[in-house]
DNA sequence: CTGAAAGCGCTTACAG
DNA sequence: CTGAAAGCGCTTACAG
């Protein structure tokens, strides 16, 4: 009952009158005989004892705690696909240890080389990677010794990441769906509300939205395509400017549901009505977009099962050593926010 | 570069030519020759090596990776504290380990108990007890040696727990202060939508609202209380419930804004207006509420600062013995989900 | 089945 | 400043 020093394996096996092996055995449901494995668990009890995890895993016994990387928590996006990561974990009694970057690349990479010092089972990257080299390149740094190590990685949302699992949502075929599902309510004119261009992400979904309305003869200036942080201020901004330059868009897509939701915000701060002064669309169709009102248009993804996937990906091993791939589909969904235009 | 075994301190002391010891200051940032330190910086490089956190720890080096346990990250409620958190630990150079529990008493019990193994400086509690005592003895028999140990412990939302630190939002007098707004607007007969028993949150608001009520000498009607789960389709189906009881109330309060939400779908479903037929309000005050349509009326925490400051209590020495227990207030925050009516 | 001992990979007094 | 060595708290062959 020192308050200070912490209750240690021996002094378990001193309090029980046993060695230290015959301790560690009955703590960790080993053959031993009921009667010394009964004073050891009630040593054990009495003293409040804890293996110390650090010990133990030197001393080589498995680490149950995964190590999951996204840009931003508080965004209901990578909620929830974390939420989708902690089923499966928790599924497999595995700890989660969740960390944001803040979409800093910097601390991504230090938050990787944490976890390998932690020598975590297994670290999963959620969020869009960065279009930098240099990054690239120290990142890889970090993870290939840690696979070499034996330690196993799962993307999401991120290609060309070295050669490791992934899950990769159809971010381009999605866009372009979304297109053509805008185009078929009449619209002609749209205007784009952009991530930073740094995220593959955003090349991906800009490019598929682009290229299908090119497809149909729509072009797209490139006055009406507005960049902002992922974020609700982000998509609140964006709209601000793009209705400051008085953009003759019948139709905005945003990148992103969050966006899409600030985006809603300025048009009626601004005294306008969505969809009957102009249609808003969105991306990802995070859980809240269906309660607003108007509901919002949208690709709808299926995070939970994204973050599952990934967590499943890293849980098994993979035999061939090929990477393995899987891409999921995004599903356009009309809602409210998005009205027919007569052509 | 063999596939499997970690590079060890060894290894990079062997590659540069000098002692374990010199290789471990050197790493550390401690005086060492230049030319030697160079030696072992590029032997580290080179051999990508990254030292074993368990190791280390077990050494005796002290841990920067502090634990934070959650009812749901995937709640904005518990997101938007656990934003607080990271801020303050990312300013600090703290990792965080973000868990989980899905409000499984036991679960809570099971983290700490992992987060004691792997030795946290800090752990944090976020999110409402429960009244059980079985679970309070347990969970204390968890804190207890943890806390002699050295950890330091905060928590947010729960009173009576241990003598730890705690921020503490003032849940009865928000309710309350809620209660009088509403009688305010000239509303008489009120509905609650209410969340599980057993969270102390629960009673808290509930009472609180309910005692400013009869202090008014407006009663609540039993039949007008209707308990769900914490979380947007408990909202939803709680709503419903009392709408097929043929509530007469003119006012519903949700104890959170995440029921609240839930709610206003029910009854957007059902071909109701809010506030025109019935005024809906919550609590807490989560990012999206002010973006619905209506925005929602609520009862405003300041749901980051209630992170920032836990974590700084826990990062901050207690010199006198006594818990610290900072409250924080809420403001009722009146938008158009309640509409007055004609008394 | 049980115990003595080696070893996991570091850090840090303790000598030099 | 540098090195040899002890020690952190476990687990696990290895003998008995």
């Amino acid at each position: 009952m020192q308050p200070r020093a912490h209750v240690t394996l021996e002094d378990v096996a001193r309090a029980a009158d046993v060695s230290l092996a015959t301790a560690s055995r009955a703590l960790n449901g080993m053959r031993v005989t009921p009667q010394l494995r009964d004073r050891v668990l009630a040593a054990a009890e009495k003293l409040a004892y804890t293996p110390n995890a650090h010990a133990r895993a030197l001393a080589g016994a498995s680490d149950r705690t995964v190590g999951v990387i996204c840009h931003d928590v508080t965004d209901p996006y990578f909620a929830a696909i974390a939420g989708g990561v902690m089923r499966v974990a928790g599924d497999n009694d595995l700890l989660v240890m969740l960390a944001s970057t803040f979409r800093d690349p910097e601390r991504e990479i230090a938050y990787v080389s944490m976890l390998r010092a932690e020598r975590a089972p297994a670290i999963l990257l959620i969020g869009s990677g960065f279009e930098d080299a240099r990054w690239e390149r120290a990142l890889e740094a970090e993870l290939k010794p840690y696979l070499d190590g034996g330690g196993r990685v799962a993307v999401v949302s991120r290609h060309r990441s070295l050669k490791v699992d992934s899950v990769l949502p159809e971010n381009k075929a999605g866009a372009a769906a979304m297109a053509r599902a805008l185009l078929d309510l009449g619209h002609r004119r749209f205007a784009v509300l952009s991530g930073p261009r740094a995220l593959t992400t955003v090349a991906d979904r800009l490019g598929g939205f682009r290229e299908e309305l090119a497809r149909a003869g729509v072009a797209l200036d490139p006055a009406d395509i507005v960049e902002g942080p992922f974020t609700r201020d982000g998509g609140y901004g964006a709209m601000s400017e793009l209705l400051s330059r008085g953009s003759a868009a019948t139709c905005v897509f945003a990148l992103t549901d969050v966006m899409a939701i600030g985006a809603c915000a300025a048009l009626r701060d601004q005294g306008l009505s969505v969809p009957d002064d102009i249609s808003v669309a969105g991306f990802d169709d995070i859980p809240i977009v269906r309660d607003l009102t108007p509901a919002l248009t949208t690709v709808a993804l299926p995070l939970q099962r994204l973050g599952e996937k990934a967590m499943e990906l890293a849980l098994t091993e993979n035999n061939g050593r090929r990477r393995r791939l899987l891409r999921m589909g995004g599903e356009v969904v009309l809602r409210g926010s998005t009205a027919k235009v007569g052509s």
